[in-house]
DNA sequence: AGCACGCCGACT
DNA sequence: GTCGGCGTGCTC
């Protein structure tokens, strides 16, 4: 006890995260009333600024005063209990550090938007203020102000819109000098637990006695009587005296009646009302776990991913659409919840619909937390604190799961691995949600399973080198035959005059039959890649860049040829170098036009169409579902969006309708989006015993990929592929890093990025760099960009090495003078 | 990111 | 002359 009393009290600072875009954590006090109750992982609210209140988490603990400023103190801790574990701040470091982002930045996209909390503005009547007796003339909109505040605070949004100005600020402070008002900081939570109005008896009335009093007393009250009946009927307050503690929720009592005669008993003391937090999410549903039976050829193959799980950490499940990989996925979910720990199953956001976590729930057998950008906020806030507080230990979700508090993971399975949305574009952190999983699941000493039909170049390319797993379903469940692939040629059909505009005369044919037999149609066009292609009619020439492996665009206003990626550029030939036809034309069709001209062809004919607009809403995509389910709708025209989803009985045909757009997307993966595109479309058609029919619309029906997409050959496609990745030094050869820099003065960007290029050439060796050059959209919101591309060989190691030198490279530029207002952006492995 | 401070043009 | 535009720099 004396060593205590006479023991210097040291004094702990913290580093505190903010979630802003700066790359460093803030040093705060903690005063010595909380010192004992902070802990890591804790929000805490902090003074930031001249007047800011922001959210921030603790990181560490410590007693290093900081050197050159004066360290502020901590205001408060926002919760009991920590708001995530050491696990999170370890994976979102790595983000941060492997995607050469901010700290803050992850947290921004880790947080949901309820656990964020900042202070706003109050504007309040100063107390001291008399309106009669004061020495300041005010204006008009002052007077406005000082009437409104007498009766009430108002926020700074509120002002704006009573002045009906944005320009608040010079007003704000003419009242302020005035001594008029006064400005307060609240933080307000934006988490909002959901309640429900519950009507109960009253205690002293539940006897009979004493309810046969009042029912005398309200005999002539007809709607307080009935509404005591009402109450009496649903609640045996007699026989089971405990359901009237719980009482009943006000809505359903009060169905169809208005509220003065509870009121008026409510006042009298009979009833009362209370209200009850209850959860967004459902924890109570059934969890009888349905019994799963594999197949003799799935548990095969089950039974070989738990072995290679003995060697690996993870394992690729390469299965052709239908052979039955959920049921595998479950089985393994099962197991990994059964032995006590957490399971993440992460889908692209297109393929997480209602009916696939319906399923799934059902068949584990388990609370499931699903993790959606559709859903509100309150209930993400509220799969957040079930996660943490371990009442779900299953999570189905998109991308951004990966953030959620697990402790105590086993199982993390990553459906469709290969779809590119698992990457996060725009803005940072430029993650990717698969290769992310890999290092959660490191942390957690946990297994992973890569699943997909067509695995994605990088995940097979690792499989058979052994650093994965490799398992295979190479056939679809109950032996369903694999559809019956036609190829129309177009530029043929053109010449012979027997296409209409873009549509083939087989196309035509087959959606006719199809209809005439009361089936349903998919028609498939890829939205993407909105600037014109380039393409000789004659001999099908297209234009492909000297330095990188993708073919070139032509710029409009420029009238050249463009290269994506390094920025190459070459004229627009007036005749075309192999053939000399003088028919060089630029093509492009997109969803709606193709939707436009469907009609004219089939007037009779419903047709929707599904795309990211037609899906916007939260119920948008559901309710396209159903009516195609229904037969309401005959076809169906949409992007990458039909290729996922359940199983359509009634349809027999998928057509493709322009393949090659796909294949020449000037990128270098395109051969490998066209391939898994193709072969998960045409997945869609002819799911029972029946055999589907696929149409495949292109210029050339003798490209190599179409014999690898008619046999559902994954390993001959990745045989053609990966050498020629392999001599352009593309992944999974190489990694790629690219650097975006912009500016809105043009010849600022362009000297910026040759100087930025020159210092990564002469710092960092043993890489190649591409360009400096000029994206395809080189202007965006009046900025110009110019775009290097890094190709980092595999085998050169230190990544983390050279990851410090481009952010230190990119300081340095922006230091310099001219190039102070220059925005560098990184995309570690862009898509 | 937000927000304050500071230096310039178009209006009474 | 001022009001209000936005460019610039900082936040523990």
């Amino acid at each position: 006890l004396a060593k205590d009393l006479f023991t210097e009290v040291t004094t702990h600072f913290a580093e505190v995260a903010i979630p802003i875009p700066v790359n460093k954590f803030f040093t705060y006090r903690i005063p010595m009333a909380i010192s004992d109750q902070i802990k890591i992982g804790q929000r805490v609210i902090v003074p930031f600024g001249k007047k800011k209140i922001l959210t921030g988490v603790i990181i560490s603990i410590h007693q290093q005063p900081p050197q050159e400023y004066e360290a502020k103190y901590i205001l408060e801790i926002l919760d009991s209990y920590e708001i995530m574990y050491d696990q999170q701040i370890r994976l979102y470091q790595w983000i941060a550090d492997y995607y050469l982002c901010s700290f803050g930045e992850v947290l921004n996209a880790a947080l949901p938007a309820g656990l964020k909390l900042s202070s706003e503005s109050i504007v309040q009547l100063n107390p001291v203020f008399d309106p009669e007796n004061t020495p300041h003339s005010f204006s008009e909109k002052e007077h406005l102000i000082i009437t409104h505040l007498t009766k009430g605070t108002l926020n700074y949004t509120e002002v704006s819109r009573l002045l009906d100005t944005k320009h608040i600020y010079a007003l704000i402070k003419s009242l302020l000098l005035k001594e008029a008002i006064v400005l307060l900081e609240e933080v307000q939570s934006k988490y909002k637990p959901k309640t429900q109005k519950r009507i109960r008896l009253q205690e002293k009335y539940q006897s009979r006695i004493a309810l046969e009093e009042i029912f005398a007393s309200v005999a002539t009250r007809e709607r307080q009587e009935e509404i005591l009946l009402r109450y009496l009927q649903q609640v045996p307050v007699f026989n089971q005296p405990q359901l009237n503690i719980h009482g009943i929720s006000k809505s359903s009592l009060m169905d169809g009646l208005s509220d003065s005669g509870l009121k008026s008993l409510i006042k009298k003391n009979v009833l009362e009302e209370f209200e009850i937090v209850i959860p967004r999410i459902d924890l109570s549903q059934t969890t009888s776990s349905y019994p799963i039976l594999l197949s003799e050829k799935q548990t095969l193959v089950r039974n070989e991913i738990i072995n290679h799980f003995e060697k690996t950490s993870t394992v690729l499940l390469q299965g052709v659409t239908g052979s039955g990989k959920t049921e595998i996925y479950i089985d393994l979910i099962k197991r990994a919840l059964e032995g006590g720990s957490q399971v993440l199953y992460l889908l692209p956001e297109i393929a997480l619909t209602t009916q696939i976590v319906q399923r799934l729930a059902k068949m584990v057998g388990h609370v499931a937390g699903v993790y959606h950008s559709k859903f509100s906020d309150n209930e993400r806030v509220e799969v957040w604190n079930n996660v943490l507080l371990g009442k779900v230990r299953f999570v189905i979700g998109v991308r951004s799961s990966i953030f959620l508090p697990f402790d105590n993971l086993g199982l993390v399975i990553v459906d469709e691995e290969h779809d590119g949305s698992y990457k996060q574009h725009d803005p940072a952190p430029r993650y990717h949600a698969r290769d992310t999983a890999l290092v959660l699941a490191q942390h957690h000493h946990a297994k992973v399973l890569l699943g997909s039909a067509t695995p994605s170049l990088e995940s097979y390319f690792h499989a058979i080198n052994g650093r994965y797993g490799f398992c295979q379903l190479t056939e679809r469940y109950g032996e369903a035959p694999l559809p019956e692939i036609v190829f129309a040629n177009l530029s043929e059909e053109k010449k012979r005059k027997l296409a209409k505009g873009e549509f083939s005369s087989v196309l035509l044919n087959e959606i006719q039959n199809s209809l005439k037999s009361q089936e349903q149609v998919i028609l498939f066009q890829n939205r993407r890649g909105h600037s014109p292609m380039v393409q000789c009619q004659d001999c099908q020439w297209i234009p492909h860049c000297i330095h990188c492996d993708v073919s070139l665009t032509y710029h409009q206003y420029k009238h050249a040829l463009v290269c994506h990626y390094c920025g190459y550029r070459e004229e627009m030939p007036h005749q075309c170098p192999t053939c000399s036809s003088k028919r060089i034309l630029t093509l492009g069709y997109g969803t709606e036009k193709l939707e436009e001209e469907l009609k004219i062809h089939f007037p009779e004919t419903q047709i929707q169409r599904m795309d990211l607009d037609t899906t916007r809403s939260k119920t948008g995509y559901d309710s396209i579902m159903e009516a195609f389910e229904q037969g309401q709708t005959n076809i169906l025209v949409g992007t990458q969006m039909v290729t996922k989803g359940l199983d359509f009985d009634r349809v027999n045909l998928v057509g493709i309708f322009d393949a090659d757009r796909m294949l020449h997307f000037p990128d270098f993966r395109s051969h490998e989006r066209a391939f898994q595109l193709m072969v998960q479309v045409s997945g869609r058609a002819g799911r029972r015993a029946k055999k589907g029919r696929v149409v495949i619309q292109t210029n050339q029906p003798d490209h190599p990929i179409f014999a690898y997409v008619v046999n559902h050959d994954v390993k001959g496609f990745m045989d053609h592929e990966l050498p020629d990745r392999q001599s352009y030094f593309y992944p999974p050869f190489t990694r790629l890093i690219s650097i975006m820099l912009k500016h809105y003065d043009k010849k600022i960007v362009n000297d910026s990025a040759q100087q930025l290029a020159e210092a990564i050439s002469r710092q960092i060796k043993g890489i190649r760099l591409i360009g400096p050059g000029e994206p395809i959209v080189n202007k965006v919101r009046n900025e110009y960009l110019m775009n290097i591309l890094l190709k980092i060989p595999r085998d050169r190691g230190h990544l983390a090495d050279i990851k410090m030198i481009l952010r230190e490279l990119a300081d340095r530029l922006i230091q310099h003078g001219t190039f102070r207002n220059v925005k560098v952006v990184f995309d570690v492995d862009p898509m």
